[in-house]
Formats: structure tokens, C-alpha cells, sequence
DNA sequence: CACCACTCCTGCCCGC
DNA sequence: TGCGGGCAGGAGTGGT
């Protein structure tokens, strides 16, 4: 995977955006490919027009520019990536929209077009892609205690349970394998069999390897300017993602890859119970 | 509800 | 060297 972004790279991406956009003023949008996920807004352009940027906000991995009027909501998908660019910078095949404030260019390239561009002028929380919402995973709202409620009665098995986003927003494939792996939990494992012990480390494990990877990739940016706006794995390695058939870095197993849902799990059948 | 399959799309990797 | 096929994947949507 080389630019996936899960929660830690859109939080990244908002730290790096941020100082270039805070305080500036919109003097235009360029939409070149609207199709993506949902239409790009019809008009954007002379709505955005002249608005000032407040703020620059998360929530899951929705980014949210706070125009004050309205937010602009953006979505990376899953081939994503925003750079901040000059106006003079020749944009290239997949570069489907631009935010202009003056001579610097928020750019957004998404090849597979899964991302979204979008407007809200009500109170952004209140948009029907955020209303229902679970809990931030790095707020205290999340913990063993929510995790624990919220899987009673749930029979499908915790990997997918996890990212399911009414239980806990931004735990996507890839972090997901990792958390079960550090709270060593079988991903197969009913989630309402889980008890509080096992809730409170699989939370502790979430916090810790999104943490742990906003960190890896905050200090491998140094500059977001004219940065090609992509990440690799932000774990130096990650521990059981991609590694089928490797040793397990713990007891040296084998990682067995399954399907859960049409999508892959990794993990380590000895070290995770 | 909970759960599952389906869907959007293109880059990449494989085998021939 | 080129090409067809298969796969991956965020997450909303709709059916059971």
C-alpha cells in the first residue's frame, strides 16, 4: 500500500495543509473532473470565491475547512492525496480540483476517484456524512468502557466490528490488523465475547498504533510544500499487514492472511487468541 | 437493528 | 513488449 490514507495520513495531511490555509482567502477553484465519488458541487467555485479559510478541521478522515459560512468537506478515498502547490504548477492527469488563495494552490489528486469535494453551508456535524458518527478514537469518549457497550450483541467478528464507523470513526484495513495484532485478539473472535480486559487493551492498541503512526508521519514531513503529497506505510513496518506467509516478529509463526467481509485480515494465529 | 454484498475506479502485478 | 485478468480497498447504499 502506498498511499492509503487511514486516519493518521489525513490527520498528517491536515497538519501539513493547515499553516498554508488558516487565515488565507479563497480567490478561486478550478474543478477539471467532477466525478468523483459524489458530483463535485455544481457553482463551487463562486461560492468559495472570497471566503476566508478560519479553520482547518478533522473529523474521521473527513477534512473540513471551516469558511465560516459554510465548510468545504474533502475526502482522500483510498488513492487520494492533497499538496500544496504554486498557481504556475501544470497539473497532471488525476489533479481533479484546486483551491486557489492567490498564488498558492491546495491541489487534490485522486486516481481512483473514490475521494469527494463537497459544501455544507448548515452546521457541519449536522451533514448526513458525519450525523451518525461514533466517537473520535484519540478522544477520551473512546475507551474499553464505549468499546465494551457498543459490541454487546454484536456476533459478527471484531475485525470488521472495528471498522465499522457508528463504533469508533478512522480504524480502517490496514490499522485494524495492526490494533489486534498489539492487543494480541483474534480478528475471527465474536466482538460480543470480548470482555472489558480485552476492550480496554484492544482500545489502548488502537490509540497506540494511530498515534504511533501520526508521529512516524508528522516527522517524515518536513516540508509539506511541493511534497508529491503521498505517504508510504507510516509504520516503519507494519507489524502483520502484507506480511502473509512472513514471520511473525513476536514468535515467528507464519501471518496468515484470511478474507473477512471481501476484504483481507492479517494476523498471527499463535500470538493472537 | 445487524449484517452482508455490492458498488464506484484505476494502478499494479501476474502469466502468457 | 503488450495485453487480459485478477486484486485491492473506504465506506455509503440497499436488501434480507
Amino acid at each position: 500500500m502506498h498511499a492509503m490514507p487511514e486516519l493518521p495520513e489525513v490527520e498528517v495531511t491536515r497538519r501539513g495543509i493547515e499553516p498554508h490555509l488558516a487565515g488565507r482567502v479563497i480567490t478561486g477553484a478550478v474543478v477539471r473532473n467532477a466525478g468523483l465519488r459524489w458530483p463535485v458541487p455544481r457553482g463551487l467555485a463562486k461560492t468559495l470565491r472570497g471566503l476566508r479559510i478560519e479553520a482547518v478541521k478533522r473529523r474521521a478522515k473527513y477534512l473540513l475547512l471551516d469558511c465560516g459560512t459554510g465548510h468545504l468537506i474533502l475526502h482522500l478515498g483510498m488513492s487520494g492525496s492533497l499538496r500544496i502547490t504554486g498557481a504556475k504548477e501544470q497539473p497532471s492527469r488525476h489533479d481533479h480540483f484546486d483551491l486557489e488563495l492567490g498564488d498558492t494552490v491546495l491541489r487534490l489528486r485522486d486516481p481512483r476517484r473514490f475521494g469527494a469535494v463537497l459544501w455544507e453551508r448548515g452546521p457541519v456535524e449536522r451533514h448526513r456524512l458525519l450525523r451518525d458518527l461514533g466517537p473520535e478514537p484519540l478522544e477520551k469518549q473512546f475507551g474499553g468502557a464505549q468499546l465494551f457497550a457498543a459490541t454487546r450483541g454484536r456476533a459478527a467478528a471484531i475485525k470488521p466490528v472495528l471498522m465499522d464507523s457508528h463504533l469508533v470513526v478512522g480504524v480502517g484495513n490496514i490499522y485494524a490488523s495492526e490494533s489486534l495484532f498489539l492487543a494480541r485478539i483474534n480478528p475471527k473472535t465474536a466482538a460480543r465475547r470480548l470482555g472489558r480486559g480485552r476492550c480496554d487493551r484492544l482500545a489502548e492498541a488502537v490509540r497506540s498504533v494511530l498515534n504511533q503512526a501520526i508521529r512516524a508521519g508528522g516527522s517524515s514531513l518536513r516540508d509539506y510544500v511541493q511534497s508529491d503529497g503521498s505517504f508510504g506505510c507510516f509504520q516503519v513496518e507494519c507489524a502483520v499487514y502484507g506480511r502473509a506467509g512472513e514471520p511473525c516478529r513476536s514468535c515467528g509463526g507464519p501471518i496468515r492472511q484470511i478474507a473477512q467481509g471481501q476484504r483481507s485480515t492479517y494476523y498471527c494465529p499463535h500470538c493472537q487468541r
